[in-house]
DNA sequence: CAGTGGTCTAGACCACACG
DNA sequence: GTGTGGTCTAGACCACTGA
């Protein structure tokens, strides 16, 4: 035999079994505990947690432990078509419900008002808000959509997380596609505690343009996807 | 003012500063000597360096020191379309190259047969390469084939790094699509040691299943990439 | 060989949750 | 208040590079 492993990857397995032998909703030894018990230093054993919480198997919260959550189902969605979330997951089944919403109505910032093609100044509204998946902190969606077409009665009249859908509701805008860039990215500070997962934490990135058949863009938005809980795919023709 | 932030948060600033006003290629001062004169820790600071090692900016090599690099070039793609690292390279005019190709001959995995539809136990064909921007690794891709469609002679002819334009230069094979699933993930260690990156830093990763005419896979491949060198988007349809 | 980044430790202190 | 996770430190040791 000459499995020779370092300590990180060692502790990877170990913690692998450990999260496995343990119940839905359980929590785990705390993090010190676990630490002695397993023969590493806390932060090398973080440091090993993290691929766990990026793939929805753990869920840390501050004060009150690390437990265990295993998403029984994973959101998946062709890009081909823009869907809401809310609608997807009700297409699939899927529990979901917001979190957190927050609505301001601010000046645009230079970065903004060039993306929805506005001068500088012009007031847009930003909505951001966090996406649970069977309770769990899954997606963090922000808007930013210019204020003359979302009032705050809109928002009033039930808005269920989805700014898309409510776009689509308005009968005088129509619209025809949605640019999206993909990347992925570092959890920042901002949206780590807002998802509750680490600073520093790796999440699926959608920068997205929803554009009306004029070519005017009335949306953009940031997306952030915890790995685990999503499945994206594209089917790409040979070029 | 009520500017308070937190160590991390200062320390990004102070960094991403101290690599603005280094010029590209020169070396960043020695891990200890950085720590000391921005009053952190050495594990601070290394955590903070994450980031932009992420996005392309900043190169570590083990021995040598950390190298300021400035990808100068952003290779950007639309989704729609599958075309090579290369293909893509040449045309829109960067210098992309190939570092690091290990060809090997093996038994498929159950994972391998399942995804190739093949018998467990067949010969498959592994080729894993890393993807060299402006000489700095920027992508690393794998690809498992059938035994039966690539032979060693194929590669021979001269492998520029795409299996992809290699499958394609077959006149006896017709591709239709490929079936790309995407998300993020941490570097596992042997792709961070590859890639000479840090374990843990995160990755855009491609999986995906190129289909001939009858719906037989053709080849299953794994692509990881460096976020900072890569624009990859798709243009969605509402819904 | 000296100097660099890569890994890991032990421990401190803080912020938050819950009874 | 007590116990949890979140942050940060100082330092050790190793692996690698390059003169």
């Amino acid at each position: 035999m000459k499995t020779e492993q370092s300590i990180s990857q060692r502790l990877h397995g170990n913690l692998k079994e450990m999260i496995a032998g343990t119940k839905t909703g359980d929590r785990l030894p705390s993090e010190p505990e676990l630490a002695r018990r397993l023969g590493v230093s806390r932060a090398t054993l973080r440091e090993a947690m993290r691929t766990f919480e990026t793939q929805g198997l753990i869920h840390r919260r501050h004060g009150a432990g690390t437990f265990v959550t295993r998403p029984s189902q994973v959101i998946e969605s062709g890009l081909e078509v823009l869907e809401s979330i809310e609608t997807l997951a009700k297409r699939i089944g899927m529990q979901v419900s917001m979190g957190a919403l927050h609505v301001d109505h601010r000046l645009a910032t230079p970065e903004e008002a060039n993306a929805l093609g506005l001068a500088t100044g012009c007031k847009v509204l930003h909505l951001s808000r966090v996406i649970l998946a069977e309770g769990q902190p899954a997606a963090y969606l922000v808007d930013v959509v210019p204020e003359d077409l979302l009032a705050q009665s809109d928002l009033d009249e039930g808005f269920t997380g989805s700014v898309l859908d409510l776009l689509l509701h308005k009968k005088s805008l129509a619209l025809s596609v949605s640019r999206c860039d993909i990347t992925a990215t570092n959890a920042s500070v901002e949206v780590a505690r807002l998802m509750s997962i680490q600073r520093g934490d790796v999440l699926l990135q959608f920068v997205a343009y929803l554009y009306t058949p004029e070519g005017r863009v009335v949306d953009y938005s940031f997306s952030y996807f915890l790995p685990g809980y999503f499945r994206f795919h594209v089917v790409r023709r040979v070029g």
